[in-house]
DNA sequence: TAAGTTTATGCAAGCGCTTACAACAAGGTT
DNA sequence: AACCTTGTTGTAAGCGCTTGCATAAACTTA
């Protein structure tokens, strides 16, 4: 229809407030370096007109655009929405809009979504794990836009993280686990192979059962993309083995949602017949029946303190990475093994 | 630490391949355009540079983004997450970027990312309900930015649409509750004030028990921010009523899961006891126990449309706004009332 | 009152791209 | 051989903003 929509630029308002575009662009930046009485004048003009500056614009001629990028592998499930949410309240505080993306778990994906955001000229990234090819670190580096890894944390990597040790934060529910008797675990995991926090966490129970004396290799391994769907297929799955483990640990809460679900369509009770447990806490843990036994992670947190560190990353600081406790919620999904 | 990193430009792969930047550009966007060989030598170049374009001065050139905005209410429980997801699926196969904001269910807010999504130059706006001030759609009009508006449908409204009739969809499950002998009814609604969706729900209801004999004021209708712990205070407050209700409707599955959980906390058998529905049918519906009566919504078959329709809209073609049908699904939370 | 200092504003050169238009080459027509 | 096409590449003018530098105006200060 109308081809030429007219959109009021700076150059208009200045032209109404009889100034120059630099003095508009001024009132908008830096207004306290004007006098009260232009200050008033241009305000007035961008009022008359409804001008909004254009960002692209803003952003090529600044080279700053007040926008942090965040890649996050889902946002199907609440895993990452909680501490997402977190992030970008605190990071709305700090005076910077959020760019979210999805890698659907796929590291080139997610690769392509790096480049796509810092060609929009985000001022810094945030990832979720460290498990991505060098050469991203090297890209990122040579632009000058740094990165915060997050939902981990390890002790010598060289990216600056906020996080938890994913293998330190199950081994007290494995402990526990080991302790009540239970000899025969199974796992439902996500895939491992780009995943640092899924295996993680498969190691951190693989440690505890070499610790127990148990082999680690008789983990009943099953890994899967996460839903819940998949967690009752993986848990029928365990459950058809010749000799079905007495306890299934779940990468994941969603996973145990679906295990429980498919426990109880079995006819088993839970926990007498089978023990289950997940990780991450979320909502949904404490709905279901019976309520959960998982591992507690404190999302929102992580959030908040990821977007104090990263505004601290675009001014040039180069704050301490983090970690951050985890506890064990023990709800009622885990007991003894059933006596043979 | 590096104040000037050296990101490459048009015009260096430009100078390396021994062309101008014109051709380098039309080598990345209209290739056909070109020998094979100066392609080929471009794109070496490209490659060795390794170069990305500034999304920032493609999009002020070319005043053209590929992307569209989507403003939603909320990202913190599924109920608009899968329909998204179906949209971001949909527009990706159709060359196009999403960008989402979320307004919080408040008015202002989302008028604000409006703004920002149109100033970071969104080539068109995809926004839930219809509720918004009419100065809005004409400051959209007058940048010539198209909007669908979605998970709503009204025949007479001005802006297209792909949606369902909120009205239209609870009523089947209205008329079923009033048949099995429900007349004391409950519902649990989100804030109506700025909500078409949760307001004409409500009024499907009221129609119903017009139309079969009640008086529509008697509907105890309590009204709460969505979450599920709100619901379970909800429904407490709705049952410590002198006559309590002998079914809740919820405007939403998020409640219901709440209005379950509070009731069984109760001691109340559902639905022997007390009868509760919800509306969306989101993953969590078939999850809970009893399995949840609902009204689902083809949240993907929406979200999909709707990407489409924008793109055509985005060609200067005016799509007919579009009515997806709903259905109830009757699973285990809905019974005849208690005698009392 | 002249010189020095401190604001407040304007001028104009970009930021990194796209694209209308011009220029040219190569092959077809008459 | 003169003239058209058609197809490929280059030239250069923006797109709407920010910002270093220059200038003008308003105060100090002696």
């Amino acid at each position: 229809m109308n081809e030429r929509p007219a959109v009021p630029k700076l150059a208009d308002v200045a032209r109404q407030a009889g100034v120059s575009t630099a003095t508009v662009s001024r009132c908008l930046n830096t207004p306290e370096q004007l006098t009260e009485a232009t200050r008033k004048k241009v305000l007035q003009a961008v009022q008359n007109l409804g001008y909004a500056p254009n960002f692209n614009a803003q952003a090529l001629a600044a080279k700053r655009t007040n926008t942090v990028g965040a890649i996050i592998p889902t946002m199907e499930n609440a895993i990452f929405a909680r501490g997402l949410q977190a992030f970008q309240e605190e990071l709305g505080l700090l005076g910077m809009t959020l760019l979210v993306a999805c890698s659907s778990y796929d590291n080139e994906l997610e690769e392509q979504q790096i480049r796509a955001l810092t060609a929009r000229g985000a001022d810094a990234l945030f990832v979720i794990g460290h498990n991505r090819s060098p050469h991203i670190y090297e890209y990122l580096e040579q632009r000058g836009v740094p990165v915060l890894v997050s939902w981990t944390h390890k002790k010598h990597a060289k990216q600056i993280s906020i996080g938890f040790d994913n293998r330190k934060a199950i081994k007290p529910l494995a402990e526990k686990i080991i302790d009540l008797g239970h000899k025969n675990i199974g796992f439902i995991s996500a895939p491992i192979a780009e995943n640092d926090r899924a295996s993680d966490r498969v190691e951190g129970v693989r440690s505890v059962m070499q610790a127990s004396g148990l082999n680690p290799d008789d983990l009943k391994l099953i890994e899967t993309p996460y839903s819940i769907d998949n967690g009752q297929a993986a848990f029928n799955t365990l459950m058809s083995e010749r000799t079905p483990p007495t306890v299934v640990i779940c990468g994941n809460d969603v996973f145990s949602v679906g295990a429980v679900k498919a426990a109880k369509a079995r006819g088993y009770k839970v926990p007498k017949d089978i023990s289950i447990t997940g990780f991450d806490d979320i909502e949904l843990a404490k709905v279901i029946e019976p309520a959960l036994t998982t591992v507690h992670v404190p999302h929102r947190r992580m959030g908040k303190l990821a977007a104090q560190m990263l505004v601290d990353m675009i001014n040039n600081r180069k704050p301490q990475s983090r970690e951050l406790d985890t506890s064990v919620k023990l709800r009622d999904t885990l007991g003894p093994p059933r006596p043979q």
